[in-house]
DNA sequence: GGCCAATGTAAAGATTAAGTAAAGGTTGCC
DNA sequence: GGCAACCTTTACTTAATCTTTACATTGGCC
């Protein structure tokens, strides 16, 4: 498993070691720096998680730390103090800081929020991910080829162009090919409503579908099994 | 200027009405809901960019509403309670909460945390983005061509000047060119916000591109996806 | 065959998304 | 302050596409 690396920068050496045996216990490799030059140091390299940051130190104090990382450093930095000061925690935040956590503190406190950064991150780098790598993006059946990733449609390898509701019944008959979709559930899974009783709007839908289908391959693939629904045709066999 | 939007979730209406004012004051749009119920409902919509919950309500407490959005919510969290006891506050952040604040707080507490959070999401958007360009610093696809390291765009090698909003949205397209891209991407991406229901900056975004680029070029190259997005042609075949 | 209900389908009508010019607002700069 | 560049909003236009309508066709059933 593959640790996550914190950084603390605190000049407190008897809490500094609470915390190092504290946190490793909690799976994480915790770096320490005892003052403000040598921690932002540490801190341009990149290579920390998080950064637990003391404001009360020699050298460089915790804010001037923070102002000289900038506002656009990556690495997220949650500070501790000694005081509980309104202003300071105001200041602190400003500065950059993702969190702010006033001593004396519980140790699952500080673990929770430190957590709680760590989870948002990856939360957030994970749906970056997911805005474009779909999972499941390709359906083939009986030469109809859906790719959701780049909502394209191929009847016998020809790119066909759909409407977006054309697409999305096609996709639930695609999903469900073989067996009947009714038109109650293509109106509710599709448009959204449930079926009123003169509604016809997805019978021209699917008669659309199968005229921009119809250039491209010899015999339909859409079945209408009468007073039931429709149905994807496998294909295999007859 | 476009507003943050958060959805406050506290059947204290006093402290809602003081809260709904100063964060209005600070330039946030704040949704109330005043029960756990309501809330959730609220909060499934996605369109908040952060949510405020407090924990003692009727219905649904916050703990609860915490739990039925699951961990995997992506909108943040802070939790606000009368009580700052410590096994609740490490519950909050556990339970997927991004932050937890005590009643009574200083609003400058509340506003800094807010800002934190909202700008840990964005950098971490941002960070996804420059990593993509640091990889490739020189695009050609369909003739167009961007070359990172020094912010030009070519088309059939003709300079063209974008801004720098301009530039970010060809440079997403390019990136994942022949794919389908939402506006909701592109608006969380590049603007930094979430794409809100009248919102026309993209479109006109993408009509400012197309025009530039019309001198130099007979197709268009950026399709639009009705109802789906924007698509940059990959120039293969059709 | 004749009837009826379900479906096919072309075309009109309604709706909604997208294109676009221009106004309004913000920010940074001289 | 005033200008310039830019982003956003507004208001209106255009175009895609969804729904309704109207009539044709089909298939089951007597």
């Amino acid at each position: 498993m593959n640790k996550k690396q914190i950084l603390l920068i605190d000049d407190d050496h008897e809490l500094a070691e609470l915390l190092v045996d504290y946190l490793a216990q909690q799976g994480f490799l915790v770096h320490c720096c005892f003052d403000g030059q040598s921690g932002l140091e540490q801190a341009y390299s990149n290579r920390f998680d998080l950064i637990l940051l003391d404001v009360m130190m020699p050298k460089l104090n915790g804010f001037e730390v923070l102002k000289a990382l900038g506002s656009e450093h990556k690495t997220p930095v949650l500070m501790l103090t000694a005081k509980g000061d309104n202003n300071d925690k105001v200041r602190g935040l400003e500065l950059g800081a993702d969190d702010y956590l006033a001593k004396p503190f519980h140790h699952q406190e500080l673990l929770a929020r430190i957590n709680a950064i760590l989870r948002r991150i990856q939360l957030v780098n994970q749906q970056n991910q997911q805005a474009f790598h779909q999972n499941n993006s390709l359906l083939l059946v009986n030469n109809i080829e859906l790719n959701h990733a780049v909502r394209t449609v191929n009847c016998h390898s020809h790119p066909i162009e759909l409407t977006g509701t054309e697409y999305q019944i096609l996709t639930l008959l695609l999903e469900h090919h073989g067996q009947i979709i009714t038109k109650e559930t293509i109106s509710e899974q599709v448009l959204g409503r449930k079926l009123s009783p003169f509604d016809r709007s997805i019978d021209v839908h699917i008669g659309n579908i199968r005229r921009k289908f119809l250039p491209f391959c010899a015999i339909e693939k859409i079945k209408t099994v009468r007073g039931a629904g429709y149905l994807f045709l496998t294909g295999e066999r007859g």
